[in-house]
DNA sequence: CGGAATGTACTACGGGGCGTCGTAGTTCGC
DNA sequence: GCGAACTACGACGCCCCGTAGTACATTCCG
């Protein structure tokens, strides 16, 4: 729903890309493989996102295991879907616009998965 | 390209409903029929919207006007396609959520859109 | 058992964006 | 040249977020 700042989204994307939920010292071993965060840090921004109902937690023994909400793509959908509705949109002129700046196997990509929804 | 503020998208969508630039003291007023900000006020959004290449101003005498660099639609899918080309996102996972959230006449009109662009 | 890890909770601080406006200075019309 | 309109610039407070420290609990190992 909202726009994550940059460690939020690194964090997401750690969180993203696991296969299963995550405590905060592997959430931190992901992000630290290129930077230099205290484990703290990594834990703050684990616990506003979960305040924020952006990742869901459940207790492992004394941690907690932490996993997205949603997939990305269900945010971007939520996202779009959003302000799409919005008073004044033109979902003709999106449209347009949307194939202008669509690659070709893009288009035809979205173009078989609408056809057949 | 950001994400815009409260007020900030207030005085976009004056500009994008008018069918022509309007000046700060116009947009003012379409504000102010629901609120009761300064005029210098509505001026430093513009303003800063301008710094960010946002909206666009020429000169008509010694005042401004405003008009908005890009239509919401072109903004939409600028964001969308930015946020589709991340590394991770699924784009076939994406087109699953968006046929499910979209009402039937959305994808309709998408539908033909796209296959016949 | 008792200390060293490991983990959490809570607090904090600084920067940036944005809502909000005031003041000072400039320009245009009469 | 004077007043009205307009701009330029600065300022302040709030909230979000990056960043981290400290204090406290739990667990584990010797």
């Amino acid at each position: 729903m909202p726009q994550f700042g940059g460690l939020e989204t690194r964090v997401m994307e750690s969180l993203w890309d696991a296969p299963s939920p995550l405590s905060v010292r592997e959430v931190h071993d992901v992000i630290n493989e290129s930077s230099d965060l205290a484990y703290t840090t990594v834990m703050t921004v684990l616990d506003r996102l979960a305040k924020k109902n952006l990742v869901l937690r459940d207790r492992d023994g004394k941690a907690w295991l932490y996993r997205p909400a949603a997939t990305r793509e269900q945010l971007l959908v939520e996202d779009l879907l959003e302000s799409l509705r919005r008073p004044g949109v033109d979902v003709v002129s999106f449209a347009g616009a949307l194939v202008a700046g669509l690659t070709e196997s893009e288009r035809l990509l979205l173009s078989s998965r609408l056809a057949d929804g």
